[in-house]
DNA sequence: CTTGGAATGTCAACAAGGCTGACATAAAAT
DNA sequence: ATTTTATGTCAGCCTTGTTGACATTCCAAG
């Protein structure tokens, strides 16, 4: 169990021993640690969570989308993703519109004031990535994607696969 | 500001573009939640949560380490952290040992109970990120790992490369 | 030896943001 | 006409983070 390449020692698997796996572990641990606390300090001063963040990130990237839609996306309940809406339409950051074909569904858009702070809040985020990208080069960045790709479970990737569509 | 390269666009920077940030960053939030699935439903359970997962990993990775320690490396307030410790400790996964030179100091083991968790755990933590490193390749794996310390806080990475050095 | 400060524990209170369950409404679908 | 779907809302619970206050223990400096 502890040796992925057996009494041999097929070297080219080396890179899947216990000791490698638990490295990848720790550096998705404190790097998620990173990846969220710049925009972790901007919400704070506003009075906002990091639910507010994947609202409005997600609602930027599809303007329009359902309430059903962000919920898949999220993996949260409709009571939790609604406190989180309502505070944002109280706020005027989010508008939500009735639905034309179908009435019962809610489209969701930013208004420019939850542009604003979407902007704020990716500019931050971007910044630390593009510091890191930049650091390690593009064939680390090809290698970073694939590898986090490879972890999703197959419902997330089906989401993150029609989002990357959509930006290009 | 949405293109990195300039007008004159340096193809080796597109990698950087605004666009294949927002990648890297979604492929974050979507692999994080992959990254944590398994062991969320083992700990729900058992009626524990993430916490008490990141004491067990880090008690596990060093033995005999002090609160204060944990408390530097997982980021949370004592109080909060005593809680966690309390309910490990109560239902004997973890020990507390006072210290022999500084009788202040708890020093955190895991029992025998403690011990079984934390492989059911990190074995099915592992199975997926074997399952990843395998289906991309070893110079994608030394790429993600490379993007990720890259993306940690400086004092993160103190803890990430410290306890790398004691795993090898 | 006394005192200050550090490490830890504990109690209380609070907030964010998950969850479930139950119920209401409007509109689409059958 | 009935059922199903999409959404919203209320109430209550849990985990896990926070702050503040205070006690204990003990090292270390005066």
């Amino acid at each position: 169990m502890a040796d992925a390449g057996g009494p041999a020692g097929n070297e080219t698997l080396l890179f899947l021993t216990d000791d490698q796996l638990r490295k990848g572990i720790e550096a998705m641990f404190f790097a998620y640690r990173g990846f969220t606390a710049d925009p972790d300090r901007i919400l704070a001063d506003k009075g906002y969570g990091r639910a507010h963040h994947r609202a409005i990130h997600f609602i930027n990237r599809s303007p329009g989308t359902t309430v059903n839609n962000l919920l898949s996306i999220l993996g949260v309940t409709k009571q939790s993703l609604n406190r989180v809406l309502r505070t944002l339409i109280e706020d005027g950051l989010v508008e939500s519109r009735v639905g034309t074909r179908d009435k019962r569904e809610r489209h969701l858009f930013l208004t420019e004031a939850g542009e604003t702070l979407e902007s704020e809040l990716s500019t931050a985020q971007r910044n630390r990535m593009r510091a890191a990208f930049r650091q390690v080069g593009p064939e680390a960045v090809v290698g970073f994607r694939q590898v986090l790709e490879a972890m999703m479970d197959s419902d997330m990737r089906h989401h993150y696969v029609r989002l990357r569509e959509t930006g290009e």
